[in-house]
DNA sequence: GCTCCAATTGCAAACGATTTGCAATTGGCG
DNA sequence: CGCCAATTGCAAATCGTTTGCAATTGGAGC
């Protein structure tokens, strides 16, 4: 039994239907199997996976409509690896989706990295620069125990 | 008198196409104009700014030849503010271009972040779930001092 | 200097992710 | 059950970036 890479895995679909319902919104076939995917895969998934997962039930264009809804009404996090796509992950509640990855450069496979230590940090580049309502956006990456073995060019990964 | 905001402000020209030419390289004209488009900026530049800067003396699509030439050679790093475009830096020989960034929100204005002091970090994420070779992306966003004042929706800008 | 050829360029078309216009469809309130 | 604004599917548009190809050019060798 792997362990479970992510956090926010089950989500109690009823009351996602129900947050979203609040803000008035109309809780529609396409929009209730994207939620469906997104707590399924509870880790980031891109707008294109989530298409494939749903089968034809929706387009791919309503995808993009609803991950930009759902982001706005702050019920999904945008996160950005670095590879020309957006992912998403669904957020608890109260949740604020702050948090980091840790993404292999080989297979791509995503490792959620708990919590987050930089409030201080961002307290100190604001200050020293005169900033304010400092953020930050960190990922890291890597080469994950899988792919460290049977290397895709013949050397082996040291360090 | 403004600081100036990016290190790397000054390189010496003949020296960059020493560099250049030692790679075994034709140091072309458009290949030129595009060294001293990043040397005149030294801060992180789009793809687009270089053509625009070059008004004619070079197409869109040798820029971005140029930059996955340079890129591979080691002589620019690249750099993403999760805007959909790349930015590129030129570096000193021997500069590996590790560093960070503070994007302010609203103008887009670009400081340095001195130093990096994540690379103990770095350890302690890759011995904690068996990765090796990790690195990290970081970039800073906030609202800049210039920005502060003159809000662009009314509201002022707390913390 | 002049020749020659692989390296490089400009141009236009192709790309992949994302966005948008519009006519057809539908959720949820009355 | 009917209505209508909200939502959808579809196709076309957009944007940053890449690529095929024929024309051009730097610089090594004479
Ligand atoms: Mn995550
Ligand atoms: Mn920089
Ligand atoms: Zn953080
Ligand atoms: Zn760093």
């Amino acid at each position: 039994m792997k362990p479970r890479k992510h956090r926010r895995a089950r989500l109690d679909l009823p009351r996602i239907a129900e947050r979203f319902r609040k803000k008035a919104r109309k809780l529609t076939g396409p929009r209730r199997a994207i939620l469906v995917a997104l707590r399924e895969r509870g880790g980031p998934v891109t707008p294109r996976e989530i298409f494939r997962a749903l089968e034809g039930r929706c387009d791919l264009a309503t995808v993009y409509r609803s991950m930009h809804l759902l982001e706005t009404m702050g019920m999904v996090k945008r996160y950005d690896f670095g590879d020309g796509q957006a992912r998403f992950e669904l957020l608890e509640e109260g949740d604020d989706g702050h948090h980091h990855h840790l993404v292999c450069r080989r297979c791509a496979d995503v490792v959620e990295i708990e919590g987050c230590l930089m409030s201080d940090v961002d307290r100190q580049v604001a200050e020293a620069n005169g900033f304010k309502a400092v953020t930050h956006r960190l990922e890291f990456f890597g080469i994950c125990p899988e792919c460290q073995g049977s290397d895709s060019r013949g050397e082996n990964v040291t360090d």
